[in-house]
DNA sequence: CGGCCGGTTGACAGAACTCAAGTGATGTGG
DNA sequence: CCACATCACTTGAGTTCTGTCAACCGGCCG
């Protein structure tokens, strides 16, 4: 359990203020919150679809990603979970998980008592009209993911989910001069897009020779945003920033 | 505005019991809301992405849905909204909307104020769970989306969506005898489902043609609930319904 | 009656998948 | 230290699902 004012609260707090203007004290009564931090190696399951937590993970540091598993075994990753997101919010008021997590990179975790988070919404309201805010917004995201897999084809598929890994990696301070590491795999974006990773591998080639991207390992860079923006039909309004520079 | 303890409550009630338990108090408080009701034709916006509106829509009687567009035109359906629904309770706290609202048959709607619905959920926490539960469930529902439409092809992808409806109308009493009214036409179900009008023909003779579903006008009837479901890979776990037993 | 809309059908095109093989980097064990 | 396995990525060839275009049917409504 670590202690209250520790760095560890620093992700959580810069992200609920991309999307929410905390006032001194609610930040600080924030830095209360219990939190058992974890450090997991990558690919591994945080929680499991069926599983009825009593705690939400928040993620600290690293890549996760949130899956669903057909029937017949074939994963869609629903969403990507960076710094500051709490991937399994929803679970303070549905019980049975729907979906699972897993770490894709290595990752610190911190796990947060549903009491402790009801017990806050509690109190101070404006705090509990922040996390709804959070899960509404991502709700907004995976409405977001309906149309993009549905109705996107090839490299504007592909260039709008990195328009928006980029723009909220940049709420979060980690990219710096268009420049952010990514260690998603190819089969991960697979699974992500809907797409056999043969194709991705293809789609990124392509993008990689019109120079909308550039890569180098795990880095990514973004030559121009505005072509990548344009090409991806990227409108950054679905995630609700409130510093709205972020996204320029 | 119509006046407390009307018939009007009714479809909000039945469909929030269907997911969360509510006291007798907290049914009767529910019933105090305002709310101005309207009349609307088929195909017609309700509110339109980009709207900063204050006051939610909540579905009486009819079919509406939720839809985006993409910057060539291509519109992506990404829920349908059915009796008691209130499709953009998000606008609570997130003041620009992401989505378009638009009828699909004639539709009774009923318009609350934000203020009310803020004020409810203050002095009624728990009604104030209730919603956000809402919300979290229709985030639920957009992830099954994203994985219906990013994993499962052809006949799966449309039997999963059919199950989804059948299930939430049974919910609300709209299905009698594995029968219920869905006017949504083809297009509809493209737009839905990321295909075109045409292959949902196609699927749609193909599944009439297995026994999965039969169709007289607007009528649906499904001969054979269990087989669908395994067709679909339909799990209604991500409904969170309390009453169990709708989804059997 | 004519127009319109939703649904249907056929022929063809194209996006994306599968299978299969091969490269290069990393890492492990003898 | 090298052999070997593993994993992510790459490339090619053939297949399949789904889209596009175009035409046509039938019911409904002005």
């Amino acid at each position: 359990m670590s202690s209250p004012f520790h760095p560890d609260y620093n992700p959580l707090i810069r992200k609920l203020e991309s999307v929410f203007i905390l006032t001194d004290d609610e930040r600080q009564v924030l830095e209360t919150l219990p939190m058992q931090v974890a450090v997991l190696k990558d690919r591994q399951d945080i929680v499991r679809g069926g599983d009825r937590p009593s705690r939400s993970c928040l993620i600290l540091s690293g890549f996760a990603c949130v899956y669903k598993m057909t029937a017949h075994g074939k994963r869609q990753i629903v969403s990507f979970a960076i710094a500051g997101d709490i991937p399994d919010l929803q679970s303070l008021h549905l019980k049975t998980l729907d979906t699972s997590i897993a770490t894709i990179s290595p990752c610190r975790v911190g796990f947060i008592p549903h009491e402790a988070l009801r017990d806050l919404c509690l109190r101070y309201p404006p705090i509990g009209a922040a996390f709804w805010r959070e899960t509404l917004i991502d709700a907004a995201i995976f409405r977001e993911w309906v149309m993009n897999v549905g109705q996107r084809e090839g490299v504007s598929r592909m260039a709008h989910v990195l328009c928006e890994l980029v723009v909220r990696l940049k709420a979060v301070d980690l990219v710096e001069d268009h420049v952010c590491d990514l260690p998603i795999t190819q089969i991960e974006f697979a699974d992500a897009l809907g797409f056999s990773p043969v194709h991705v591998n293809r789609v990124l080639q392509q993008m990689r020779a019109e120079g909308l991207i550039e890569t180098q390992g795990t880095r990514l860079r973004i030559p121009d945003w505005d072509k990548l923006k344009e090409v991806g039909e990227f409108d950054p309004t679905y995630l609700h920033l409130v510093r709205e520079d972020v996204a320029a």
